[in-house]
RNA sequence: GGGUCGUUAGCUCAGCCGGUAGAGCAGCGGACUUUUAAUCCGUUGGUCGCCAGUUCGAAUCUGGCACGGCCUACCA
């Protein structure tokens, strides 16, 4: 490269970032005068009035009855909208409750305050007072008598009606997405109204709510692939936790026989609209019951949490209905593949040389080690599960996939263990825990065996829950809960990524 | 990981068969004392994601790369 072409390509990139700058600077120009005037950062500013209770306390209010009984309010919040008409002035605050729209004349607020506020930039933050009243066309307003400027925006913000549509930068700027889009607010109150009310379903219930470890010597409580990560101090490898579940059974055996925690597991698996590298799980357990009565017990809190929550158990998720109010249904891996698939029969179900041939035909491969119990969950799996809209609980899973539940009393090839699907989707996953330690241990070798043959996913063998096991687990039954799903479910959001507020992406650079 | 679509002004988007860019919003200047996506007049602002190639000439065609959306695979 010549000096000339070097020197052409730094002019180029300078003009590059002139467009953006310029914006920018013209509004440094502006908290440079305030830096001059006084103080450009104040936090003296009282606020005392939230939006949505003014509209609430007096958006019924006729006009003469709030000139008659002035009430002086409050507010403040960012600016997102401003019309300028001379000699008075509307503007528009959000704060986190809703929207105010403020009236800023020269013959109530004063020509200077007007001016200055000619100058004010949509995305500053301000800070008004002044009584209630409401407009020509009805809007409720503060007839601003004092305003201040209290935090300037020097950046300016998406555009005030489409908001920002760019998925990646709602995702990446999320505070954007947050300020311009009223359903993105919407989903994360939701979101945080829904765990709120699982903690108060629970605790009504004499549950306690606790923390356990997230980094684990030994993963465990699940099949997945961990996060490795080492402590210095120790010098040892340890794991994000890719579920709570042995530790909170170690509670149980302690004598906290109702317990829950709400939070975050990790695994290193792909990412995806339904995936997120960490994600919000619920677990509980509760001694002396069994998978049926969680069962009875998700159902009734599913319905209750959509009925405070959304205020109806009728859900519509991506254009189609759920009514939670139903009974869900609940069937075997088996019934439910005949209920939605016809075309074969219970008997051709129970052959082994059919189900292979069958699944063979779309394509999933086959483990030579796979039981019968083993072959229908992946025909399940392949063909019906996603069919599950209206809610069910799958039941009857085979022993072999399920190396944490408790063995059905009958065929002990199966164990008490139930799945919540919701719209195609498991949401649930429960069962009655399995409290042999003998048997535990010889489903931890089975695991530790397929792991040493390749199986990635497979469970390590935990010698120090078994040693807890062996101090006696009282007959307890278990659940865990995807509160991401969960959330996705009850506010229709068709990615994992919407009702996260800061997933997993990509580094920018 | 595989498939597919996308990336143009701060934001939302046009830009046809190749002739080196347009609108609206935002900004700036002006008019306007009940607007509400205010309106009206004027105006600034772009290495068209990046790197190559084809061509007299590339936002446009071809290849590669980066990032993202969607579908798909593992899973909760």
């Amino acid at each position: 490269m010549t000096d000339n072409a070097l020197e052409k390509s730094l002019d180029d990139r300078l003009d590059g970032v002139h467009a953006e700058i310029r914006l920018v600077e013209e509004r440094r120009a502006k908290l440079d005068v305030l830096r001059k005037t006084g103080n450009a950062f104040p936090n003296d500013f009282s606020r005392e009035d939230f939006s949505s209770d003014l509209h609430r306390q007096y958006g019924e209010h006729a006009n003469e009855m709030l000139e008659g009984e002035p009430r002086v309010v409050s507010v403040a919040g960012r600016m997102v909208l401003k019309r300028v008409m001379g000699k008075a002035s509307f503007a528009t605050l959000q704060d986190m409750s809703g929207r105010i729209q403020l009236y800023i004349a020269n013959d109530t607020a004063g020509v200077e305050v007007h001016d200055a506020f000619k100058h004010y930039d949509l995305g500053d933050i301000l800070g008004a007072r002044g009584p209630l009243f409401r407009t020509r066309t009805g809007e409720l307003s503060v007839r601003v008598m004092n305003l201040r400027l209290l935090t300037k925006s020097l950046r300016p913000l998406p555009e005030k009606f489409h908001g920002l549509t760019d998925q990646e930068q709602k995702y990446r700027q999320r505070y954007l997405d947050l300020i311009t889009n009223d359903n993105s607010r919407r989903v994360f109150i939701t979101r945080s109204r829904i765990i709120q009310s699982i903690r108060e379903f629970l605790v009504a219930r004499s549950y306690l709510e606790v923390e356990t470890p997230m980094m684990h010597p030994i993963p465990g409580g699940a099949a997945a692939r961990p996060f490795i990560t080492h402590h210095n101090a120790l010098d040892t490898r340890l794991y994000l936790r890719i579920a709570p579940e042995l530790y909170l059974k170690r509670l149980v055996i302690g004598g906290m026989e109702r317990v829950f925690e709400i939070n975050r597991s990790f695994r290193n698996e792909g990412i995806s609209t339904r995936h997120n590298p960490e994600f919000t799980m619920l677990e509980f357990y509760e001694a002396y019951r069994d998978y049926t009565y969680l069962m009875d017990l998700t159902e009734t809190m599913l319905r209750e949490l959509a009925a405070k929550v959304l205020g109806t158990t009728r859900i519509s998720y991506q254009g189609r209905e759920i009514d939670l109010a139903q009974t869900f249904e609940r069937l075997t891996i088996v019934q439910a593949i005949l209920k939605y698939h016809p075309e074969y029969t219970s008997a051709q179900l129970g052959e082994r040389t059919f189900l292979i041939r069958t699944l063979q035909g779309l394509g999933i491969a086959c483990k030579p080690e796979d039981g019968i119990g083993g072959l229908q969950l992946a025909l399940f799996d392949e063909t019906t599960e996603h069919l599950l809209f209206a809610p069910t609980f799958i039941v009857a899973y085979p022993a072999e996939v399920s190396p944490l539940a408790r063995r059905n009393d009958i065929d002990p090839a199966i164990t008490d263990r139930f799945e919540l699907y919701i719209a195609g989707r498991e949401i649930a996953n429960g069962f009655s825990e399995l409290n042999d330690p003998e048997d535990q241990a010889s489903r931890f070798q089975e695991q530790a065996n397929a792991k040493e043959a390749g199986d990635i996913e497979a469970m390590h063998y935990d010698a120090d829950y078994i040693r807890a096991l062996e101090y006696g687990l009282p007959p307890t039954a278990g659940e865990g809960i995807g509160i991401d799903r969960l959330v996705m479910l009850f506010t229709d959001s068709p990615s994992i990524r919407d009702v996260i507020l800061f997933p997993q992406l990509r580094r920018e650079d």
